[in-house]
DNA sequence: CATGAATGAGTTTTCATTCAT
DNA sequence: CATGAATGAAAACTCATTCAT
């Protein structure tokens, strides 16, 4: 009478996260194709059978993974943002900090996400065509109002402008993730190996990119 | 005395092609992990057998993808821009261009590239660390030439911008491979899914988002 | 001081019977292996755990279906024709409409019975071979009491005639169940697949190929 | 460029008949359903792998079993009796010896043919449903021969005795391979379970059922 | 060298059975 | 007693790799 994902969902909360946790973990470092029932299992402390009770198979698994990383997007990111206050580049920087502050809570999840942009993950990625439209109009907003209280200069579309924006978040936002990006990070700031890249020094860096569209 | 060449670099360059072709277009439509052997063999027309003789594993005939991917790199995208003659905003369009058409002829090894910033490939990746200084020397210079000559304005670091440009560049290069990034796009474009999104139509997007930095 | 019942003996008769419906339509239509017992749970509407409070195991619930078949047979096939009052060929008639009238009672425990012939079956038919003699014993008895009151041709040795008699049972009860022997006997009736075939044409064309024995 | 079965067609014709042997052999003695391909290819002495290389699956592998079923039974069965010269009472004997003959050397194969009859088996008997009328035609063209040589006695109709002749065939088949039949056999000619019930025996028996049919 | 059949450990998934609630 | 979640062995099937020809 119950629906497969029911079962999942009666279970108590922390031991849905537990597995959910531990499939975005096998998620993230070996992609979707790398990471075996048994070793999601194993992490999570659960037998091969149940998770096939919770899920209908690896597919469902890995959506809910999904869920969950757009559950986490919103409620860290985008629910935080609602209001915007102060000064569009106040306003950037603390969004770089949200954006480096989840990714160290949730590095699984947000690597998954992340990785959703390959191309043989497209098969996953539609079912978040629908995010970008908010997330590209949040963002919009964001630079609009600030055009309106006259921070902006004029020279500047608005809307690339977001998406200039948006993609300085993004690459923010992979280089916390990957060392890949990182070390391209790095290259830009010309910063040796040896040196510690904190956090601050590229939200700094990324705002002195764009201080130059703000009066 | 020529240096001890293994078997795969004893075939005629045009077999080569072939086989990384195949494993290429197997690699970026699937991934990894999701692409077989005998898959791309049959796509080769040669035997199983023989990829073995070629290369050692399935890692290996990777690297050597990754390895003609750099080589198109190399020849298409850097070489043609040893020297830059006309203004900066004029080189980024055409190095955008450049992006474009390499993308339209070589999809499948810029997928394979583009795909390696995804944390289960860093096994991979590594290799690939030295590129990023290149790259980001180049665009440095670019930037920092461009100064010289008076056309950029004074407020902006020639690092920052030089990052800021290259993500433009990468997210556009993502756009041409990604159905995922395509839709990015369009969503800051506000441009609805009938209506066709040419690539003239992006690069200009892009260049009117940076024309704020050059006088 | 009843004997022990078990547990399943001690439901209601309904209950019971809703239990062995469930499992027998599962083991007629998919097979003993074919089935599973969480379906046969959800068709007679009881939890899984029960079952197993009711049956050591599959096997015992599949012995249980069988005595249910039995029990079946009994009561409608051999209780309605102690006495054989009329001729041997109303009779074998009869015996043709009932075995046609409980196979649309009871199509799957009969089928369930059918398959009993199966050679890896027969872990679970031996506890049946007592009813051959019995059915044996009942056809052999028949044919001697026609023959007693002079039906029968003399050349026909009763016991053969009576093995006669019972295959042409044993066939159309196949028939009746099971596509297979349907097709069969079409075959030899020349009737093209598109015309119905109906119980009373089959049981018309056994009593024409048994007529030859009886005066 | 080969279809998957010519793998299979390529191998010697013993391998090929061991492992076709070594299905028929779990098939019949565990059903379709509960014989499992690792025991198939222990049996055969291939490994699991190969298995899947000469056939796309399961399936398919009983597939080919049943092809060399009905294979034997033409060679071995239909192709021996193309010409009835002798009385078909002497026809009919050579008929029942031959399928005794038959079920001694492949009994798995004939095991596996007889229990195709089996309603949960109807997926797989669908593309038998030719031979029906073939072996219908069969036996009537016997019959019927038979009767314009005056061999038949003329109260019955050819098409009936044709059938009630094959069901002989059939019941007499069965109890050939499966203790459940032969014990039916055992109960109608009254023979205790510690005599011997030799084929002789059977079929003096069926043709003594039959002899009436005949001047 | 080239071939492609063979291998077998590995994958995802199922299911009879158990057991805490 | 009843429940249905949990178990884990076993199923069918895949695939990178090897090797006899």
């Amino acid at each position: 009478m119950t629906t497969l994902l029911n079962t999942f969902e009666k279970l108590p909360r922390e031991k849905q996260i537990k597995i959910l946790d531990a499939a975005a973990e096998a998620f993230a470092s070996k992609g979707y194709y790398g990471s075996g029932i048994k070793e999601i299992c194993e992490r999570a402390n659960i037998s091969n059978g149940a998770l096939y009770k919770y899920f209908l198979n690896k597919e469902e698994l890995f959506m809910a993974v999904l869920d969950r990383c757009q559950q986490i997007m919103v409620e860290y990111l985008y629910e935080k943002h609602t209001k915007i206050e102060s000064s569009i580049l106040h306003t950037i920087e603390e969004y770089l900090k949200e954006i480096a502050d989840i990714c160290e809570k949730f590095p699984s999840y947000l690597t998954v996400y992340a990785n959703l942009g390959a191309p043989h993950m497209e098969k996953f990625s539609e079912r978040f065509s629908e995010r970008f439209k908010e997330s590209g109009k949040y963002i919009y907003d964001m630079v609009s109002e600030a055009k309106n209280r006259g921070e902006v200069i004029e020279e500047v579309d608005e809307r690339a402008l977001g998406f200039l924006i948006d993609n300085q978040f993004i690459l923010f936002l992979y280089s916390m993730l990957s060392d890949y990006h990182e070390k391209r990070f790095r290259s830009f700031m010309t910063i040796e190996d040896e040196i510690e890249l904190t956090t601050e020094m590229k939200i700094a860096f990324i705002l002195d990119s764009l201080k130059a569209f703000f009066k």
